[in-house]
DNA sequence: GGGGTATCGTAGCGGTCACTATGGAAACTG
DNA sequence: CAGTTTCCATAGTGACCGCTACGATACCCC
């Protein structure tokens, strides 16, 4: 996969470089937080330069959502008991969302506003969000379905109950919780799994 | 308490009416989406009679935090085992973060930016947040020590938890959800609760 | 070298933001 | 009545927003 020559001149900086800095800009401040001169100071680039490459503040943010997912993303992990992976989870967003302070979520937090610039972020999030939810019913299905989970289980209400502590952990963590805060939650999540679990629960302490 | 005529024209509106105006724009549109011109529009009002009134958008949103506190917020009632009140929370939040489609929590989703507008707006919204969460976990405590839930139990993990359900619950009201959608997540709270409570349950259906 | 092309840096676009200066109007007091 | 006070409506303010026009520059191909 090499980059092919081309005419014109070449372009001074690196724009991978650039959008893995622009994401972290987002990360920290939400997207209408994010101002372009705040995204030219922490990529060291002029407007046009950004423009350019990134067409737009929205484009660049949605680039920045989908090197967010390749990067810093994860799911439910596979060949573990569904309630096992999901802890996992909930642990590892859990530490994610604290590893700098006041981080949280880019998805989950990172855009709810309803203003005329944001509100296309704000579809962005959303769109992620509704498919992360869906893809955790799902696997919660196939699992009911496999027998790792009890028939009774409601995979709506579990689904959309994990999907909000992750949304909550995100606004936790921008509050200023600390991973040891949030792993309260993950260890209380433990337990509602645990409940509603028919194999018997892994060796965890 | 009756209000003192003083000298001076009077002014030509409620300020009260233009508060709850002001109020639901907020709540619509969170701090930074609701603009000082949608404002105006919603309460019928000119700029300078706002500013009369409330001082500035930061302050307006203060004193429109309170009156959401006031008059829609609500508490874990007392007089009945904490579980079922914790339940009864869940649920009233839910109905509220849906009465109006993609409404949510003003306090929970409101404010979580960090543009340089919004950090007053954000501070007030995380110290309600923190208040609410504080609140919560003292019943919880207050409740061990009354025998009304183990003394295993959790009191930071299981107020983090209930909190981050309803902050969970607001952002997916926001992206849509439905109260069906989110009853969902009340039951499943319930079974958590449930399985986390000395006291048999009661006999809700 | 010359033409084509895409980037460069400078400078600034129109628009919206929260907010206010100003002068007149409407109530009070004495 | 005059004097005082407070609010009214009009018409902006400067700052910042996302974004771009423009002429110069640096690379490719022929």
């Amino acid at each position: 996969m090499e980059t092919v020559r081309k005419a014109g001149r070449p372009r001074a900086f690196d724009p991978d470089e650039a959008l893995r800095r622009a994401l972290m800009v987002f990360w920290e401040r939400g997207y209408e937080g994010a101002s372009m001169t705040s995204l030219q100071e922490a990529t060291g680039l002029t407007a046009p330069q950004l423009y350019r490459a990134f067409e737009s503040k929205e484009r660049l943010f949605e680039r920045a959502v989908r090197l967010y997912q390749d990067e810093y993303g994860f799911g439910i992990r596979d060949g573990v008991p569904l309630a096992e992976a999901v802890v996992e989870y909930l642990d590892r967003a859990a530490r994610e969302f604290t590893a700098e302070p006041g981080r949280g979520c880019l998805v989950s937090t990172g855009s709810l506003a309803t203003g005329q610039d944001a509100k296309a972020a704000a579809a962005i999030c959303r769109a992620e969000r509704d498919n992360a939810l869906a893809g955790l019913r799902q696997r919660i299905i196939d699992a009911i379905r496999q027998g790792e989970l009890p028939e009774s289980t409601d995979a709506e209400g579990l689904s959309r109950s994990v999907g909000a502590l992750i949304q909550g952990m995100s606004v936790q963590a921008r509050d200023g919780a600390t991973y040891e805060d949030l792993a309260h939650i993950v260890t209380t999540a433990r337990a509602l799994l645990a409940s509603s679990t028919a194999v018997p629960a892994p060796h965890w302490s």
